[in-house]
DNA sequence: GGATAGTCGCCTTTTTTAGGTCTTTATGCT
DNA sequence: AGCATAAAGACCTAAAAAAGGCGACTATCC
């Protein structure tokens, strides 16, 4: 299960809001008014294809499923050693210089 | 809080995953190319601008998050009463009838 | 069984994103 | 402080998705 393509998951996403939806016992075509996009984009979304992130969020906010946003940020604190070095968070990755870090 | 724009939405994924990839220590350059997408779909994904699900789905994969997939699924069971009555899983919204349901 | 309506497939046009490169800003490290 | 580089921005072209419509199939309800 831990190595599935792109592809698999973006299936996978589409069978987890199909259910969704029909728990809500909407049809395609009333979610797609609802939220504001095509009838188009979420057969696109719940098929697997091609979606734009916009259509998701559109069609999750009408299903009132947006925690998955905040899901994904880390929900760990920087590291303590973090916040003694450096007083705020990070904002750039650190640079790789010259010679000093290989590969 | 509850009523965000999606824009705002948006905006509010593209700064988690940012925050995820900074976490890791990873540049736009590196994640994008590790997820073996553009730098512009990360910089897109980031921004809060429009970016495609199969773009989130490869950032994400990279930064070994892909719970939230599986969190947009309905957690609950189908009510006892749906399985009484209908056998299996609906696979399609309930019709609107005529003069059945109104609105 | 029959009628209704949700779903799927395909097609065309328009809009958006990916992918690439360059310039500028400003952060992080020494 | 100085410098190397990550990151933001703008611009372009090609590719992909949105939007809209049409027809066939079939699950659902009566």
């Amino acid at each position: 299960m831990i190595f599935m393509t792109r592809e698999e998951w973006m299936k996978r996403l589409g069978e987890n809001l199909r259910e969704r939806r029909l728990r809500a016992n909407l049809s395609q075509q009333t979610l797609a008014e609802r939220s504001d996009v095509s009838l188009n984009a979420v057969k696109n979304l719940e098929s697997g294809r091609g979606a734009a992130v916009f259509s998701l969020v559109s069609v999750c906010r009408t299903l009132g499923a947006m925690d998955w946003i905040d899901s994904l940020a880390p929900e760990s604190e920087p590291s303590p050693l973090e916040i003694a070095k450096r007083g705020r968070m990070r904002r750039r990755a650190a640079p790789k210089r010259k010679g000093a870090d290989h590969v």
